[in-house]
DNA sequence: CCGAAATAATACGGAACCGAAACGATCCGG
DNA sequence: CCGGATCGTTTCGGTTCCGTATTATTTCGG
């Protein structure tokens, strides 16, 4: 059973959460996050790991540093971690953080409430 | 009848969409578009004119420059215009554009067509 | 009229990001 | 072992954006 939205409504989703977003900068989300950023904390909290810059650049079809410069400034966030692997020292694993889960957590909080008090 | 969205249904539609909007860089929309512009540009469409710096600047919670950097770089996108308003000089009156209505009717599409695949 | 208020834009120094290329570290097949 | 391949990072020059403060223009009350 798929989830059943017309455009109109859609759109107003995104634009009352994008808004809760923009507004409440300076918690620990969005602070004008890129859509690129947003991208790369979703996959990382929504996909099963072990994640790696080489996949989530693949993923998102973006080069290397983009995803190494996003992973450095969601870092400086404490958005995500790094750690070497230890089985192939040349790969970089891509880690949650507490802080990570929490800003996720808030936003799908903030997606439901917003669908719930949607006109239709 | 509101949207009934759970958590990870809701974070799975924004993920996917937002990879979705990602990938396609370069077209119309995103490219890389931040949360703030993103917000503008929804409201702009959404919202019933007239829409001026300093009311998208209040409503947002943000510094007037921002908006009126935000318009420089979509108006460069040809996603918004800008026009004088006759009655009062001081104030600029944003105007929807083409290309933004389209780019606007595309996220809906987007949106509603995650939405429909989404596992529940 | 004229000075205060309001509006949008601009200046400024600093920070972040871009794509492309180069770079070090690491792995692995022969 | 060692040379190529792989991986993430760094460098480079250029662009964009930030927040704060300032400016130019326009309106309007007295």
């Amino acid at each position: 059973m798929p989830v059943e939205l017309r455009p109109l409504e859609a759109l107003t989703l995104w634009h009352r959460v994008t808004l809760d977003l923009v507004r409440e900068d300076g918690q620990d989300l969005s602070h004008d996050l890129s859509a690129r950023q947003l991208a790369i904390l979703l996959t990382i909290y929504l996909e099963p790991p072990p994640h790696t810059v080489r996949g989530l650049a693949g993923k998102l079809g973006v080069t290397k540093p983009v995803i190494t410069r996003a992973l450095d400034t969601m870092g400086r966030l404490d958005l995500v971690a790094r750690r070497r692997d230890d089985a192939d020292r040349r790969n970089v694993v891509i880690q949650r953080t507490v802080k990570g889960a929490l800003a996720v957590e808030r936003l799908g909080d903030l997606i439901v409430a917003q669908g719930r008090v949607l006109p239709r």
